[in-house]
DNA sequence: CTGTTACTTAGCCACATGGCTAATCAACTC
DNA sequence: GAGTTGATTAGCCATGTGGCTAAGTAACAG
């Protein structure tokens, strides 16, 4: 995947992973903290936490024998920039749409 | 995919696919000259164009032989919208922090 | 009615994804 | 040091994805 975005958009196509990142906005928590709430065997679920990670959306360390993971907000930016600009585009494509059609209904001002 | 937003970030998760958004938020705009621009096989360019419109990205009819697809934006704003969301509850949760902060910093005042 | 144009369908392929079990590693606990 | 616990690795499987070619359909142009 070339992009920064594909990455990142098609880390948030999952509901595991969507899950996670909400739980993660709640503060740091352990892989099995993360996984616990998920009927899902650890490995699976781990799969999910390494694509976050590669995504750059979590980042995570290890201390003795548990590894912590945490959020990292910056990336998801990048999401909704991209979305952000999509809409105002497209509003501002209405906008003259709407315009073009005052100018319609009034000829000859 | 069960949740809408699984079709909707996976739709977007690929440059063609964006590419095709970006475009049709200027108009309108038939099959081959969505395809014009993409260095690839139409059908498997059509199939780009499907999931788009099974994510409900985008809308299309068929008059005579040519097939015309337009934007449909109400859909993204539902993964804008998760974003902010998911960014407001991280603004939040560092507001908190910053007020314990400054509460550590003045002990008893 | 013949040819061309604009899609569409069918079918193939390689690789990615999302799930599993079983086995392993590493760090605490007793 | 033996056992338990948290995480990881290896390897399997089914399905999805993203690309292709070849062939088919449907409408328009002459």
């Amino acid at each position: 995947m070339a992009n920064q975005l594909d990455t990142i958009f098609s880390a948030m196509a999952d509901p595991t992973r969507r899950a996670v990142i909400e739980r993660l906005l709640d503060g740091p928590a352990s892989v099995s903290d993360l996984h616990g709430p998920h009927d899902m065997a650890l490995p699976s679920f781990l799969k999910h936490l390494n694509k976050l990670e590669r995504a750059g959306l979590v980042r995570s360390e290890k201390t003795g024998r548990t590894r912590t993971l945490h959020i990292e907000a910056a990336p998801m930016a990048a999401a909704e920039d991209w979305l952000t600009q999509q809409r105002r585009l497209w509003e501002g494509r209405l906008d003259r749409l709407q315009a073009l059609a005052e100018a319609l209904e009034r000829p000859k001002t």
